[in-house]
DNA sequence: GGTTAGCACTCTAACACTAAGAGTGCTAAA
DNA sequence: TTTAGCACTCTTAGTGTTAGAGTGCTAACC
């Protein structure tokens, strides 16, 4: 549906008020603030037609009005321009990003604390998934004479080790025919194939070598999954607190959802692959009914991988929000894959 | 100073039920709960007693009475006992924790989970820390060409790693020379030590080999501190929402406070070797004035080491919460000892 | 036909008032 | 020292009332 330019002017102008006041709006309000050369009953024919239509509500007869969920929809989608981050801006988040650069996990940390801090917002970050990502290549440490550590390194930069425990005295000889024997094997699979079936195809290879390896295959498998995982890195979780405003409940329950990892990552994972914004009921949990997602995806060597996200509530600057996080993203971008080249 | 027996039983059961149900307890509903042989005017004289002395208080007029800070402490110190954890309850806590007795950190991190699923508070608790942790070992992992880890095993079992870069080709060889050379200066060595200029006079030590060396021994200090850093497992924290009842000021603190890791991690370490209990104004934080604090340490090798915690608010069941932190600690103590001892 | 001034109308928020109920403290008797 | 009885206090929930904000509608105007 095409609104006519006067009405896009009306609607553009309540939701500016109103994200900035949180007061429903009313025609004198709009007559004093946007410069609309028509007199209040004009605007109020007007806002009538509006809230016919479904972009606006009024929360009761003689209150102003707010922008539904269509309304926002509409302000986003057709009225809305987006004003990139400041030259200085950037700058400022490149370099929060780059001290941090040492580990995509710490980069994505940083970026997720980032994010809240310059939004007001909760945020979130993914460390980067997929099905492709290979094991490079395992390593061991030994930690004690009868315990060591697996580490596994990825092919997209993550790295997880886990302890493992021998019966017998771990001596370095072992740790090399161990490193040897199980790069050979581990070596460029991917992380979604290190499955129990594998690993136990995978002992019955070694001969008898096998027997020495309970432990440290378990090993490798959970650091396999562990880096399988996309491991979700957020912040300002509490800003959640400081606005839905009256509704506490509902603060209460984003917070519960924000809490509850499995299905967190599940949401995250199936957000687009470009920046968007989902309001109220377009949220595929119902613990975001009063919320809004605003999301992006960095994106390494190219292509789309991890999510950044911010959540809060409905009423907030979604230019601005997206301009922020479309600029971390960038930064996230060419950060980490400039990290995992090398 | 000593009350009558008459009247720590009233106090008691004050404590009691309103510990229960959360309303103010009057002088009828104590005649029918509590079996004291007397009338509820009796009861009114020693309640209007214990008020004067400050172990109740009424919320208003003519409402029943609650316990005051000073009512609790009485509570807690003289009156109440404590049943210690059952049989099958102290099983069911080994069992789960052993499920995740693979490092310090990940039994902590079960702990506080178990902690605050069995309380229904907010959990905290802390990984061992302390002057005398040493370094007991340095190993290097190959990352990429011109990446590698560096990978600091604490005597206290704690393991921390850390990324580098160099500006030359990584090999083989040169990790080597690495390992050899940085056990040498720092195997041993307490975490504490290791500050700038510790590593610029290790740097000197090391002649024309230093100037690879300014990456490693960064990355070797960062990972030092990372490990010398007590770091905090948290569980619950959504409880605190579902519980402060009315007061969701009090309830957005608490959290707040919760989430700034450096003042909580002050505070935990300042807790007392002891099981404890802190009552709001108790505590060292005003964040904390209307909340309480029951904590314990864990012992380590039979010394005391990090913390276990939570944190709910004053209206709880401080004999349950007692027993259960108390069992959740002698069991990570005897599973942590276990682990590191190999 | 679109725009505007004017006005009656609606609804909320804030405040005051009232009645019922819970629980007390006090008094006088046991 | 304990108890029964009663007047008293204070909260809570519900009801009315009023001021104010904002509307929709109508009739006049350009």
């Amino acid at each position: 549906m095409e609104l006519a330019p006067r009405k896009q002017k009306i609607l553009s102008a309540i939701v500016k008020s109103y994200t900035l006041t949180g007061e429903p709006v009313g025609s004198k309000t709009l007559l004093n603030e946007a410069d609309l050369e028509v007199s209040s009953a004009t605007i109020r024919n007007e806002m009538a037609d509006l809230t016919n239509k479904g972009f606006l509500i009024q929360p009761y007869t003689s209150a102003g009005r707010i922008p539904t969920q269509q309304g926002y929809r509409y302000y986003i989608d057709k009225i809305m321009s987006i004003t990139p981050v400041s030259q200085s801006g950037r700058r400022y988040i490149e370099s929060q990003l780059y001290e941090s650069a040492d580990s995509p996990e710490s980069i994505l940390q940083k970026a997720s604390k980032l994010l809240s801090e310059l939004t007001g917002l909760a945020a979130v970050a993914t460390t980067p998934g997929g099905d492709e990502i290979r094991i490079h290549k395992i390593s061991f440490v030994q930690t004690g004479s009868h315990t060591a550590m697996a580490v596994v390194i990825a092919s997209n930069g993550i790295i997880k080790n886990r302890l493992f425990r021998c019966e017998f005295l771990i001596t370095p000889e072992i740790l090399e025919v161990f490193d040897k024997a199980l790069n050979e094997t581990f070596a460029g699979v991917k992380l979604s194939s290190v499955t129990q079936p594998f690993i136990q195809t995978a002992a019955a290879g070694f001969g008898e070598l096998s027997l020495f390896m309970p432990g440290v295959l378990t090993a490798i498998k959970e650091a396999a999954d562990k880096a399988k995982d996309v491991s979700i890195c957020m912040s300002g979780q509490t800003n959640i607190l400081y606005m839905h405003d009256d509704n506490f409940l509902n603060a209460r329950n984003v917070i519960q959802f924000l809490n509850n990892t499995h299905d967190l990552a599940k949401m995250l994972e199936n957000l687009p692959i470009h920046t968007s914004v989902s309001i109220g009921n377009e949220n595929s949990r119902i613990e975001l009914i009063s919320s809004a997602v605003v999301s992006t995806r960095y994106e390494i060597n190219g292509s789309p991988s991890g999510v950044l996200a911010v959540i809060g509530p409905v009423r907030i600057d979604y230019g601005r929000m997206i301009s922020i996080i479309e600029c971390v993203g960038d930064c996230v971008s060419s950060l980490i894959s400039e990290l995992i080249k090398i």
